[in-house]
DNA sequence: TACTGCATAATTGTATACAATTATACGATT
DNA sequence: AATCGTATAATTGTATACAATTATGCAGTA
């Protein structure tokens, strides 16, 4: 796939249709419980009713939405139990990419992944949240790729899609920052060094210490309790 | 939610068109880099392409097609990796269901594991494959229900659908079923002690277990290897 | 032969029309 | 007044029409 291709799919109707109810239901816009209609929707965003559907059918298999056959979709949203469920379940499948990654990592994935600590590191002194915050996504990024594992790497992706959003609802704040990066390079490290269980513990401590941070920041505030 | 909601759910929840498609691809009608064309299956379920262009977006968002905008949708399909990674990915979550378990089984839901492994337990020794078949999902149904996360039952049972296919293309034997029984009740003894780490291992290891039974029964031979 | 350019066909993307189903309003009946 | 039944409206489910894009075939040319 050539890059015209990546932006052209997404920037698509398809896409940009998916994407906006999506965030919209993650960012709070629809609560829990509200009804979609598609004309509405689709009038909203310019669009017939067509795109719509097919956005709705994809929000349901994500389980944002329900699908009532010939009545109509009702927005699931999350709580902030969901988002604690998912920092769980992905602190287990983080460690699971970084031990497999201490086999499958490339020379290239290497490199790339040193460089994104130094640059970490170099922003994170600067205070620079809006790099800080690209380089973070990208580690994690590198970290699924080299997995080796199509299936975990689909997997954590679109996890990390759901963080990305929550994040949003709390504070950002930057002495999160150099914390987070001493964690990447430590996994980092255990990875060159191909010592499995250390990079497993590594990146099941990070993304449980990004939780934990997160819920200072006001997480439970910003998402309804049940 | 009334029976009647549950039934219509369970058929169209995941429309027909979805599942049949879907069920094409795991089965391995369609092969790896097949062109699916909207209209030509379409015309094979009796549907017009509305349908069909719904459950590929859904299948897109499962990663078991891809789809090029204005050119088409080309099966990506599982590999005998996929399968084997889907797996360790699944005894992790599944340990973790395990876990959470111990602290939110309902009596209910603890009543329907003992039940359901007595009843095991019978129908292995009279050898009743179909009956065996059904009570394993069963099992791992109801643990999905007792770990108090919808997001974590979900993702389980999005897994253990792939499973459910995957294991058609392996003979089914019925000495492995008092050995699958024999882990089940290993995990509910676990769960019933609120013994989360034993609960957690136990569950780990059953899915390890069941998915080198698998491999010993030609799974291999079933998938193409890469 | 190999390649280019154009016309045509095939396929996907989107909008719309119609059918099926469900929700709502209102009058009749008790 | 409350409830039931029916007509109407609103909404979803599906099919089809048309537009946009891509693939294909073929004549012409070097």
């Amino acid at each position: 796939m050539n890059v015209k291709d990546e932006v052209t799919d997404k920037y698509s109707l398809r896409g940009r249709v998916y994407s906006k109810i999506r965030e919209d239901i993650l960012d709070g816009r629809y609560r829990n419980g509200d009804e979609l209609r598609e004309i509405a929707i689709g009038e909203e965003l310019g669009v017939s009713r067509t795109p719509v559907r097919e956005a709705f059918r994809q929000l349901e298999l994500e389980g944002l939405i329900r699908i009532v056959p010939n009545k109509g979709a009702y927005v699931t949203g999350i709580t902030a139990k969901d988002v604690k469920d998912i920092y769980m379940i992905r602190s287990m499948l983080e460690g699971l990419a970084a031990k497999w990654a201490t086999e499958n990592i490339t020379d290239e994935q290497m490199n790339e992944m040193e460089e994104n600590i130094c640059l970490s590191e170099f922003h994170s002194s600067k205070g620079h949240a809006a790099q800080m915050s690209e380089l973070d996504n990208r580690f994690h990024e590198i970290l699924y790729e080299a997995c080796g594992s199509k299936m975990l790497e689909h997997q954590l992706i679109e996890y990390h899609e759901y963080v990305l959003r929550v994040r949003r609802k709390t504070l950002s704040q930057n002495k999160r920052g150099s914390e987070s990066t001493e964690e990447h390079k430590m996994i980092m490290e255990a990875i060159k060094q191909k010592d499995a269980k250390k990079a497993e513990s590594a990146a099941n401590r990070h993304i449980v210490n990004a939780y934990e941070n997160m819920v200072r920041n006001g997480l439970k505030e910003a998402y309804p309790e049940n």
